[in-house]
DNA sequence: TTTTAGATGCTTTTT
DNA sequence: GCATCTAAAA
């Protein structure tokens, strides 16, 4: 076994962390630095003292975090640290409610509903209280999340309703009672969705006073990381099995608090002190990532933030240049300008996992993607839309889901809705017809009806009873497919090859499993991240909240426009605002070397045309010396040829364009660095001006929006 | 009455 | 691209 020089291999703050040992600790670990590695440390550290793994749990925010983390506490010890329990908050919820399921509302097993099955369960039940929805009340999208909102508050919902949708308040009633019969519905058919989980093991927690002692007694360290993304629920929840040896770590940075819209709260990171008090808390902000031109410039971006722990970040490593801001004509320029930029960047020798591009949308990078695949650069895209939210995962999914649970309402109606002939209502009837049998498959395979559909029917039927027989998950697997297959090549005609391909994908997937039930649950708690995810030789594209916790050499931010980064503010609070910069900042705190923040003047709009943009508001909160403008040329990689810009000229702005008609003295506004003047004309098209913030700057009049004062 | 096709609209972010 | 809405066809 290795001995591990803890004092040489952490620095003074990490260490403290490390080595604290007993009682309640809170953790502010700023963006790089070293917060896994504080808890890897810690857990071979709490080993070596001679706790058993099994008495450790690690609650992190991916699955993928923990297995991590517990792979390299095992390299560091070289001791297993596989007793050690560590995933999410809801796997880990899952787990031990199926481990006490009888003394929950769950008669038999629960199954774990992925979003999809929430919103299709909630539309079911919302058109069956109102055939037709009244005027205003929430669509069933919206109604999904309030739903979601109103149960992790872990308050009486009706104060959640009146907190947050207080524009709602003519329907409050009708919302309740439509929550009262999701919620028992659920219940009944031993459903629960993803809050469901936490609400259902905190409540076991609060009320079983035998279920708290246990669990308390068999976790005796619990390690929380992201805390800062935690709900009220999550809170209780820790609370409530730490509370009799308050050997509990929180792990996590208020700066970078991203889930308000799913309920998490960051004030639970600034609560954690008052909920355990005498918690020792330990700042980390020496940062290990980046250099400090690219650190000045995040933290002038978080010191605008209105509530928050204070820190600065401080960079380690030496050297390092500012970001450097793009102004490209539209996304075509966008796309092409980051293409040319990856392409320079993988001929200078850095790899494509070096490098990534982020984005507050996932449709935001349609147009690099294919900018991407004409240059023949290869790479992945993390986040946006799940393979289980594609139609045709769906689909195949609600097959075997209908093995597992033969009475799965939902899964039926989407099934029968595919076949020729058979629409909603149709479906519905059947279903219902079906459920009543003790044995639906077959009730289904010996369906009695003339009507033209009844031939298709039965077939499904066969399929579904055929496989139901088949021995293993892979043999039930070949019969969903080819059952499925024809109707996938008719729903896709334009796709279809690339969509088999995906569910070939998750065919090799579901072969790991031994069992149905558990591939469906990890599939809703844990999807496979887009396909092959680690892929070397892949640059990777990937929306700013996939990209927490991840680190790269070189990022693009495109898209750092209004309507873009933030999204349009329509209806939007200060409160999201706050959160919105948290973003930028999650953002800005991935890059090792080099920043580009790349901001289009015009985007594309769905009705096809594009209107212009102004750059992103949080420009003006970063000092304008701090950041460069792009002063090179864009070559398109496509064509090869410098692109041709002709920026139209703008009212009250000097357009590109050889007749700019500046002078030396003449004074000058940048979007960004502000007010300055002109202090030599170099060329028709480039000059240097100096701002009065101080800084002289040499400007390419075709990028630069300089407008004259 | 039910189904379907065709147009429209609308897109944060995720366990 | 997807889900929902609307108007025409079975």
């Amino acid at each position: 076994m290795r001995s591990i020089d803890y004092e040489s291999e952490l620095n003074p703050e990490q260490l403290e962390a490390v080595e604290h040992e007993l009682g309640p600790a809170l953790v502010i670990a700023g963006a790089g630095s070293g917060k896994t590695r504080i808890l890897v440390y810690r857990l071979a550290r709490l080993m070596e003292k001679g706790i058993a793994p099994e008495n450790i749990l690690l609650l992190t925010f991916t699955r993928k975090a923990a297995s991590t983390m517990l792979e390299r506490a095992r390299e560091l010890t070289g001791r297993d640290a596989g007793g050690v329990v560590g995933g999410t908050f809801h796997a880990f919820a899952y787990s031990m409610l199926r481990r006490y399921v009888s003394r929950t509302p769950y008669r038999n097993g629960i199954s774990v509903m992925d979003r999809a099955d929430t919103q299709a369960l909630i539309n079911m039940l919302l058109k069956e209280a109102f055939p037709s929805l009244p005027k205003g009340f929430p669509r069933p999208q919206a109604l999904a999340s309030l739903f979601g909102r109103v149960k992790s508050f872990g308050q009486a919902p009706e104060e959640a309703l009146k907190r947050f949708y207080p524009h709602l308040s003519g329907f409050h009633g009708e919302i309740l009672s439509l929550l009262e019969r999701y919620d028992s519905y659920k219940v009944s058919q031993g459903l629960a969705d993803y809050d469901d989980l936490l609400v259902h093991w905190r409540d076991l927690l609060a009320t079983e006073k035998e279920v708290a002692e246990q669990v308390a007694d068999r976790f005796q360290f619990v390690m929380v990381d992201e805390y800062q993304d935690t709900n009220a629920v999550q809170a209780d929840m820790i609370s409530l099995m730490c509370s009799p040896h308050r050997n509990v770590m929180a792990v996590g940075d208020d700066a970078q608090s991203i889930y308000s819209f799913r309920g998490a709260d960051f004030r639970n990171i600034v609560d954690f002190p008052r909920l355990f008090p005498g918690a020792k808390v330990i700042t980390l902000v020496r940062n290990y990532r980046a250099t400090q031109p690219i650190l000045d410039c995040t933290n002038a971006i978080i010191a605008c933030a209105k509530e928050k722990f204070s820190k600065e970040l401080l960079a380690q490593r030496k050297g390092g240049r500012p970001p450097i801001v793009y102004f490209a004509r539209d996304e075509e320029d966008q796309a092409g300008f980051v293409t040319a930029r990856i392409a320079d960047a993988l001929g200078a020798g850095f790899r494509p996992e070096d490098i990534a591009v982020l984005f507050r949308a996932s449709f935001h990078s349609f147009r690099l993607e294919s900018c991407l695949q004409r240059a023949g650069i290869a790479f992945v895209k993390r986040g946006g839309m799940r393979l289980l939210e594609a139609a045709h995962v769906k689909d195949l999914l609600s097959f075997l889901r209908l093995l597992a649970n033969p009475w799965d309402k939902l899964g039926w109606h989407r099934l029968l809705t595919l076949l020729d002939g058979v629409g909603p209502k149709t479906a519905s009837r059947i279903a219902d017809q079906v459920c009543a049998e003790d044995d639906p498959l077959r009730a289904l395979a010996e369906y009695p009806s003339k009507a033209r559909w009844a031939a298709s029917v039965r077939e499904l039927g066969g399929a579904l009873d055929n496989a139901a027989g088949s021995a293993s998950l892979p043999a039930a697997f070949d019969g969903a497919m080819a059952w499925y297959h024809p109707f996938l090549v008719d729903r896709f005609p334009l796709d279809h090859p690339r969509r088999r391909q995906e569910l070939e994908q998750l065919a090799a997937i579901a072969g790991r499993y031994q069992d149905l039930e558990t591939f469906l649950t990890d599939m809703a708690l844990e999807p496979p991240e887009n396909g092959q995810e680690e892929q070397s030789g892949a640059v990777t594209l990937s929306t700013v909240h996939s990209a927490k916790g991840l680190e790269w050499k070189i990022v693009f931010i495109i898209s750092m426009c209004e309507g873009r980064f933030p999204p349009s503010p329509r209806g939007r609070e200060e409160a999201d605002m706050e959160e919105e910069r948290r973003l930028f900042y999650v953002a800005t705190t991935r890059v090792m070397d080099q920043l580009f923040l790349v901001v289009p003047e015009s985007v594309s709009v769905p009705g096809g045309g594009a209107i212009p943009v102004s750059p992103s508001r949080f420009f003006e909160e970063i000092p304008p010396h701090l950041l460069t403008a792009w002063a090179g040329d864009n070559r398109s990689f496509a064509s090869g040829k410098p692109s041709r810009r002709s920026v139209p000229p703008q009212p009250g702005q000097t357009g590109g364009g050889p007749s700019s008609g500046l002078t030396p003295g003449q004074r000058v506004r940048h979007p960004i660095f502000g007010p300055g003047v002109v202090a030599q004309v170099l060329s028709s098209k480039k000059v240097k001006v100096a701002f009065d913030c101080g800084g002289v700057k040499t400007l390419h009049l075709d990028y630069a929006r300089l407008s004259r004062l």
